[in-house]
DNA sequence: TAGTTCATACAGAAAAAACTGTACAAACTG
DNA sequence: CAGTTTGTACAGTTTTTTCTGTATGAACTA
């Protein structure tokens, strides 16, 4: 790792700042959004050693924040010859970070969803079919059955918009621009 | 509003559960979340004191627990003739929401790194101008540049991706399947 | 105007989350 | 094999968030 003047540090630290709010926006603790902030500009592969230094906490929340970054797959795990620490780079691109985020997210509210819904659907149906479902009830029943096939749709729809985010179709219709800003 | 069994009720309470669920995981907490639910399925207006009973729960939370949900645009304030107390309807369209709610969420993202963004870079140069800037600190600060540039380029997209829901234009890539499911 | 109904600001209590230090297990070293 | 080094589980502490009850002010009513 490059040494660096505080100057150096101070001026990265900006962005910093404001990478590790967004990342609290997302969910994540402050202290992890710092700590990939931190990582997001350094280069070399770091130890928890590293991070605890310069985060400045136990090594303990090193540990479990790494975990958490892994698991969204911000940071990776990097392997060295000679090394026995556990080595770890961030993701550095951003695409990359965001659609792989997102499409887990929407992944996972496709699946917490799924059985629910059919579950209340079928119940909702049972119902509808009782010898003492009155007529009031049966139109109130109608339209929670309508409620769950829009719901549906909408799952439905957005599984598609996963699968684009996934395969990187999504670029294709919403392109990066490389001129110059 | 229609009286119903709790028949009904129990059907309704998976769904309600999993959606609730699922806004937790969007940041919210679960009693908002709860509150959406339960409003999801209702299709009359409802009062603070219809929620109150509904939930369970303390006027005051339902007061502010509205306020969330309603600068999420997650539910809409009614106004009914001679009715005096506040009233409220969910959302029922699941894809406008999905839609109103990120592209929020990625306008913030978007507006909290802009500024920060360009300090860092701009300090970053007035550094790289120095006399005893090192050859070394020169290669870091330029990676470091490098690292900023491709961040704009990301915001670009990303705010161009906002505009692609904002404006619908998103349904034109991804359509919504109106087959049955 | 006085009386009533409503929504919300505020302060404190209860619950949840984040963080730390200790302890331990697994993987290395000589 | 005994001695290190390294990562993580766990329990306890601190901090933050969520929720409630009281108090207040605004809007309506007569």
């Amino acid at each position: 790792m490059a040494p660096h003047s505080d100057e150096l540090e101070q001026a990265r630290n900006a962005y910093i700042s404001s990478l590790s709010e967004t990342m609290e926006m997302y969910g994540l603790s402050p202290s992890m959004g710092r700590l990939f902030g931190i990582m997001f500009f350094h280069d070399e592969p770091m130890t928890l050693d590293d991070m605890r230094s310069l985060t400045g906490m136990s090594k303990t929340s090193m540990s479990t924040g790494i975990r958490t970054l892994s698991q969204l797959k911000l940071v990776h795990k990097k392997w060295q010859k000679g090394v026995r620490k556990d080595l770890y780079v961030a993701e550095h691109d951003q695409f990359r970070s965001f659609l792989d985020f997102f499409a887990h997210l929407w992944e996972k509210e496709i699946q917490i969803n799924q059985k629910p819904l059919l579950e209340t659907e079928i119940r909702l149906q049972e119902n509808l079919k009782q010898q003492n479902c009155s007529e009031e009830e049966q139109i109130q029943i109608k339209r929670d059955l309508e409620k769950l096939y829009n719901a549906k749709q909408y799952y439905a729809w957005l599984g598609e918009l996963v699968e684009k985010f996934k395969s990187g179709d999504i670029f294709n219709y919403v392109p990066v621009n490389e001129d110059d800003l």
